[in-house]
Formats: C-alpha cells, structure tokens, sequence
DNA sequence: ATGAAAGCGCTAACAG
DNA sequence: CTGTTAGCGCTTTCAT
C-alpha cells in the first residue's frame, strides 16, 4: 500500500505539500498539484482511514442504532437507513450499524471513536438509554421526540400534528365516526415516541371536534386483518378511518375490497405512512407522508453541525401536510375554511 | 479523553504494560493488572479506535454491501443485516454499510482500512464489479454464486438444489403439473444469482422428472396477484406450486384463500423463503427454509478467516432441507424412498 | 513480569 | 507557494 511520503517523493515534493493538495487546505500551484495527482494514480494511492482519523480526530463515520425489533416495519427501517446513508454520503461520511438493542456496544462505538456522532432510531418514551447516551463524549441525534431528552437534539415528523391534521381534514370532508388502526401491539407496549405521539394526536383532535373516536391496535402477523375489518365495520360502523400501520396497510386494503368497502364513499381513509406504502395496486392512498428523506437528512444535518462544533442544534418537529388522492372526499374549493 | 498512557501514569506502570494488559498477550502480575483495572475505570477509558487501526494495521469493521434495489425485500435484507451484524459481533467487529449500487464508495472503503473485509450481496451473474473486487486490497467475500467468481469466495444456500428438491418432494407426494412463481421481474432481468439458480433447479428437476414445469415472475407490487392466481387456476391447473418470492407470499396467501383453494388437498405449495416469512396467519407453509443466519454466519467466518491470513477459504453452498408443515401432503412412512 | 522506544500514516502548526 | 516537524494514541519489537 502507498501511503502520503510514498507519493511525495514520487512527486518530489514534501508530504505536508501532499497532504494540504488533498485536503485542499492551502493553494497549492498546478503543476504540482498535476505531478501529485499522477502520483497518486500512479501508485493507486488511497489514504488510511486509521491514521486520518487519529491525526485529524475524526472516524470519517456516523452511528446508527437501527431498531432490530420484530414489531418496526423492515421496509421502513430500510427506507431509513438508505435516507441516512445517502445524507451521510454527501457529508463524506459512512454510516456504521449498532444494534439499538444492544446499548453496551453502541455506547462503545461512541467512545472509542469509531463514529463521529450517533443517530439513534425508534426511541421510546423514558427511554433507558438516553441518560447514557446524555452524557456520551460525541454528538447524539435522537431520531424520535421523547418527552425528556435530557438535552439531545430530538429530530422527527410531527406525528401528534400528522394524526391531528388527519383527523382535522377528515372532518371537514364531513367524517364523524373515527377509527384509527395503530401501531402493533409491541410498539404501542414499549411507547415508541411515533406511536405515543400519534395516538394523542389523534385522540386530542377527535376531543376538540367532538367527533367519535376509536383507538385500536392490530398486529396483522398475528390475527386475522380480516376479522378486524369486518368487526370494525359491523360494531363500530365509522364513515373514516385512520391508519397508522404500515406492516398491515397491504393487509388492510385487501380486507376492505375483500369486504366490499369502496373508497371514498363508504368510508374514507388516511394512511400516516411513507410515500411508498402508500400505494396499493390501483389505489393510492391519500396520506399524511412520512418524509423519510427528509428525517433522515435532518438527522445527519444536525450530526454533522454538532460534529463540527456547534454547541446546540435545538429540536427539529417537521410538519405534516395531507395529500390527497384517492380514499378521501375532494373539498370543494370554498366549502370551509 | 483518557489515553493510554494516563492509565499507566495512574497505574504507576509502562505504557506497554496497559497494552499488553489489555490485549491479553503476555503474562501480567494479578496486582498491576488490577492497579491497571481500577486506573481504567476511574478514568473511563476507551481506546482510542483510530490509532489501534493505525498501529494494528485493523479497521475491526467489516463493510457490508447491501442492495438499495426496491426488488429486493426490504425484510429479507434487513434479516441478513442482523444476522451478519451477530456474526460480526463475535469476532468483536462492527459492520459499515455501504450501498451495493455504489461501486466508486464500495471500493474506497477497501482501499482505505475502512473495514478488513467486505461482504457483497446481492450479487448477479457476470456482475460488473467482480473485476474490481478480485484484485482489491482486502478480502472480499460474495453473498451469492455466480458462475466466474474469479476467485473471489463465494458463500450461498444452494438455490438450485433447493428447487429441485421442492420438486422433487412434490414430485414424491403426487404432484405432476407443477407452476412456479419466481422472483420479481427486476430480479430476473438482473439475473440475481439466487434468481437464476432457483429457476434453473426448478426446470431441470422437473425435467428429469417428466413433469409439466410453468415457470412464472410475479410483480405484486405492480399486477394484481389476485388476477395470477386467478389465471393460474384455471388456465395451467396445477396440483403444486413452489414460491420463490417473500415479497409476495402474504398476497398469494391471501389470494389462494381467495380463491377458496384449499392445501393441501387442491393444490401443495412449497415456499423456498426464510422461515419467519412463511408463517402466515394460521398457516404454516411447508419450506425450503433459507438458513439466513447461518448464510450470514458462514460469510463472516469465511472473511474473518481471510483478515487472519488465510490464503483461500474456499466456496461455500449451504445445502437445502425441506420442512414439511401445512401445505404438503404427509409422505407415508414407507411409501418411497 | 515489566520497560523503553520505534514506528503505524496522517494533520496541522510553525517557518519561510 | 512549499518544507520541516511535532504529535495523534496505539502495537510491538527489543531489552532487562
């Protein structure tokens, strides 16, 4: 392997000469600059990760604690890793796994400086970790919005606002009968902070309406989504539904055409989902989106400062917005608001 | 942060000492190891990952290049993540990621000590980027079995074998019209190495078996799995079907019980898949079980054996074995065989 | 059983 | 615009 004084002498210059034309940290005249490059081709010269990260104090990399519970949706989990990796791309950084479960060795990573920050995912209310991860020597973004962060920068989707708005725009297409399908069981157990949040938001609005509210919890692995539907409509008879569920939305739309519901007329729906699960053969669900990218940017953004000094970064709540497509009423243009 | 050295201050020892007391490679007196000990916790140090990597010349990470592809089941690659994190874990390294589309990264975090070995999923007949991998600087291993591994070690299940013994064990319990729905079409076009193996052990048993052999690609996220299924029954009239396809077991599930097939009497089926995804609601399908976790784990041990110096480890075809449960007629004891 | 010291391959003052 | 040099915090020979 060539290291840096392999290829100053090659280009008979100094290996600091090498190091600031890489760095690009002073001006450096292009003839030079020109005979280095043909060095480093040359010598197909690739600088060590090691010894740049022990001179320059920086791993080149960022944590991330990814859920590997049964109960968080793989696909989703997924979209979230693609999110940070591509953010993390684009801040030269690569992104090292951790297992959120195991807090022992995500703590060492920090420490050991394997990773310049952590982002840790599905974070739960009172969340065991977070007074460790407080006092972590390195940056820590929390992908999620726990009441008490103890100072971590929080960084998520407006759930209560997504559920909320959800509910809010339901109504104004003359809902009166809500149900909303949660997130399973497990989740809800643990209080993951999307699913806490959602469910308040949406019980919160329901209350300020006055409008019927139904809470349920469906674990599509495990009963029949089928049986639930069918309940659902038989007991409760509700003229909307909000879904916030992404494991059983496939399952859902299936049971709902099984049952012969069409959408809008017999019932309307918002999906609190990401773009992607969204869309069910002919159907497009009309949603509240998770903007996946958009956490995950947010996420490294906040890192990535923190990283290169900045004391606080402050919380970050992105908005939600209604898209409406194909299970909700239009509004007529001046009917309300 | 502590150093190394402070500890040795503390500890009223050499610098090569701690290390030593560390790593465990030479003898240490039980008093100074615990001076050491106790030095260490006081000031809660970590060492530093950088500089180990610099002076032992060992990233401790191996990099894992993960399919980013909307084909490829989210689920199924979150299983390998986990199960190569695990594996990772025991030889007490972590996993970077780095995405399997992005060669140019893929490459550099080889080149640069990043990690001390990569692993490659998802890797396809005549894939592009062997050339590259076979004369990388480090050990590369490959998740999948192309035919020209140009020596690149090879770690799979055996998906040929695997189909053909699903025909082959329909075969024995009666079937003779036999359909298979492979792969998304993506997949197939790629020429995923699982893909055309599966295929290629479904057409050949069914050969030599003289069986009918229909050989089908699925989309369900874009056809209506309920209209295949449809069209199935009726136009092929199969008495088995084998299902090579996680992302689409649920739907096909749910459309044989659409149809009011019943299993196994109407029709068997035989799912090549990992087994938590042929688990569905009260059914359990019978299997061609996909070992995901000893596929992870072969794969690691075989790049552990590499960073520790050995010269080749061989290609590795873990062999299939089908478990029979739900959807398969029980084979009379001494009826065959 | 323990120390001293020479690097590993960079970055970043400091010096011109 | 370029060079010299002192570390960064470890691992690992040599010595004793």
């Amino acid at each position: 392997m060539a290291t840096m004084s392999d290829i100053a002498r090659e280009a008979g210059v100094s290996l600091s000469t090498v190091s600031y034309a890489l760095s690009g940290k002073r001006a450096i005249s292009e003839s030079t600059r020109e005979r280095i490059n043909a060095a480093i081709t040359r010598l197909s010269y690739h600088p060590h990760a090691g010894a740049r990260a022990l001179a320059s104090q920086r791993a080149g990399a960022i944590g991330l604690a990814v859920p590997l519970a049964e109960d968080v949706d793989a696909h989703v989990v997924m979209m979230f890793v693609r999110s940070l990796m591509r953010a993390a791309h684009q801040a030269s950084s690569e992104v090292l796994l951790v297992t959120g479960e195991d807090h022992e060795a995500t703590l060492r990573v920090l420490a050991e400086g394997k990773v310049d920050a952590l982002v840790v995912m599905d974070v739960v209310e009172d969340d065991p970790r977070i007074p460790a991860l407080a006092t972590a020597p390195r940056p820590v973004v929390l992908l999620g919005y726990p009441t008490q962060a103890q100072g971590i920068p929080r960084v998520d989707f407006d759930f209560e606002q997504a559920t909320a708005l959800a509910v809010t725009e339901l109504h104004r297409r003359g809902a009166h009968r809500l149900v909303m399908i949660g997130s399973p069981s497990a989740t809800q157990t643990r209080h993951a902070t999307y699913a806490d949040r959602a469910t308040r938001g949406f019980r919160t609005a329901c209350q300020n309406l006055g409008v019927s509210a139904h809470h349920l919890v469906h674990d599509h692995e495990v009963e029949s989504t089928g049986q639930l539907v069918r309940t659902i409509l038989a007991d409760i008879r509700p003229d909307a539904l909000v879904i916030h569920n992404e494991s059983a939305l496939a399952a859902i739309h299936r049971a709902l055409s099984g049952e012969g519901v069409s959408m809008p007329s017999d019932l309307q729906v918002v999906a609190i989902a990401p773009r992607e699960t969204t869309l069910l053969g002919t159907v497009e669900y009309t949603a509240v989106e998770i903007p996946v990218d958009e956490i995950g940017q947010a996420a490294v953004a906040a890192a990535t400062e923190l990283i290169e000094g900045a004391d606080d970064v402050g919380d970050q709540l992105i908005a939600p917005s209604l898209i409406e497509r194909d299970t909700t009423h239009p509004l007529t243009p001046g009917s309300t608001r």
